[in-house]
DNA sequence: TCTGGGGTCCTAGGACCC
DNA sequence: TCTGGGGTCCTAGGACCC
């Protein structure tokens, strides 16, 4: 007989609001926002007095307001956000070494061979209830056959819900759901399941004509069907998410950017914080790309790779320009981002570099030197015959 | 409701190699 | 002379998630 995993999904409830809470527990019984700005943007969390209001994140500030006038809008604390939630993964371990972090306040449990004679559910409560009393910090826990079902079944009570998805609850419990409410449908998808008939997880689960679904959901279409089937085997994997694979810094500018010199310094900025936290983690990078988004949302990316790794500002500077140049339109500028990717931890780097002469790490100006050369010669290749020049 | 900023993963075409 | 098929990397764009 087929052994059943036991899968927990643990959701930190409001996460960035609950950390102010527990900082501030005043702040429990008024309506809270988590923004940058406290006129404008957007609300990262809300906390569950103001989600009486209709207030959502994501919802833009403006609009949070005039749904609750007296919500205190207050600027995120990525510190504590960090603290707490190291605190909420480290107390998780103790539970299994099967442990796989999916952002800064979720993560899945695989507590297969780690129950013993102990009933899931009697874990779950404890769990709910430590990080509730020691942390003050809310949480639902989906316990369930597999990742998706146990990630479904944590939206399915919140906050402080402990649900239950087993196979046999799936055509009750999963499939009345919206399809919009599926994890991995978003909302450029909805419409087009909609236009053929798939309302609820259950029409897609039961949908026969596979060859239609494909043209929307393409290669992902059986994954898909499958989970909504209540079927997924992919494992629980702790070091899924130890490789950083790529380093990002966008912002967007309200006033707009006019001209091409305030552009460059904005560019300088972004890159400055990207190579900044390279070195933070010790990582070099093959491939730079630049971003941006114009005033009427138009969009655009170019990205260029070097020969060698890097984490050098001169030279990723030099490519952001280059790349940027190629962008440039005489329109006012919304957005600029600078990201680093085909990341390579720094002391392979080093490897690398030196693997020609000797073991000792070249010099600053050398290494510059030698991966301004490979950009020399590699760049009228990649990029002259597509037509443009340098 | 006119829309942050951090990411991941997928797709599709093209270059290039064997 | 014309032409297969597989694999990998690069590039631009897009969908999705928190």
């Amino acid at each position: 007989m087929k052994k059943y995993r036991i899968i927990f999904h643990i959701d930190l409830n409001a996460f960035y609001a609950s950390c102010e809470e527990a900082e501030d527990p005043r702040l429990k019984n008024h309506p809270i926002g988590i923004a940058k700005n406290s006129d404008r943007g957007i609300l990262t969390t809300a906390n569950y007095a103001a989600r009486k209001y209709g207030v959502t994140s994501a919802m833009n500030v403006y609009e949070a307001k005039k749904r609750c006038p007296n919500i205190k809008i207050i600027p995120p604390n990525f510190s504590l956000y960090e603290e707490k939630s190291r605190l909420f993964f480290d107390y998780l371990s103790t539970f299994t070494q099967k442990l796989e972090p999916a952002s800064i306040d979720e993560g899945y449990l695989d507590l297969t061979d780690d129950l013993a004679e102990t009933h899931p559910l009697d874990i779950a409560k404890t769990i709910q209830k430590h990080l509730w009393e020691v942390y003050h910090l809310p949480v639902s826990i989906g316990i369930a056959p597999n990742r998706f079902l146990a990630k479904m079944a944590s939206d399915m009570k919140k906050p402080l819900g402990i649900t239950v998805l087993r196979k046999r609850d799936v055509s009750e419990k999963l499939w009345p759901l919206p399809i919009e409410s599926m994890h991995g449908i978003g909302k450029k998808t909805v419409p087009d399941l909609k236009l053929i008939g798939i309302q609820t997880i259950g029409d897609l689960a039961n949908y026969t004509e596979l060859k239609t679904l494909r043209r929307f959901l393409g290669n992902q279409t059986e994954s898909f069907v499958n989970k909504a089937l209540g079927f997924d085997e992919t494992p629980i994997d702790p070091t899924r998410r130890d490789t950083i694979h790529s380093i990002g810094n966008s912002r967007t500018y309200e006033g707009f950017i006019h001209d091409y010199e305030n552009a460059f310094k904005a560019l300088d900025d972004l890159t400055q914080t990207v190579v900044h936290r390279l070195h933070k983690n010790e990582r070099a990078a093959k491939t730079i790309s630049v971003q941006v988004r114009f005033h009427d949302f138009t969009q655009h990316s170019k990205n260029f790779s070097l020969e060698y790794h890097t984490s050098e500002y001169e030279i990723i500077m030099g490519i952001v320009e280059d790349l940027f140049e190629q962008l440039y339109e005489t329109k006012p500028i919304h957005l600029l981002g600078v990201s680093a990717s085909n990341l390579e931890r720094e002391e392979h780097l080093f490897k690398q570099l030196t693997i020609f002469e000797s073991n000792a790490p070249m010099p600053k100006a050398e290494r510059i030197d030698k991966v301004l050369e490979s950009i020399n010669a590699n760049y009228p290749k990649n990029l002259l015959n597509k037509g443009f020049k340098k």
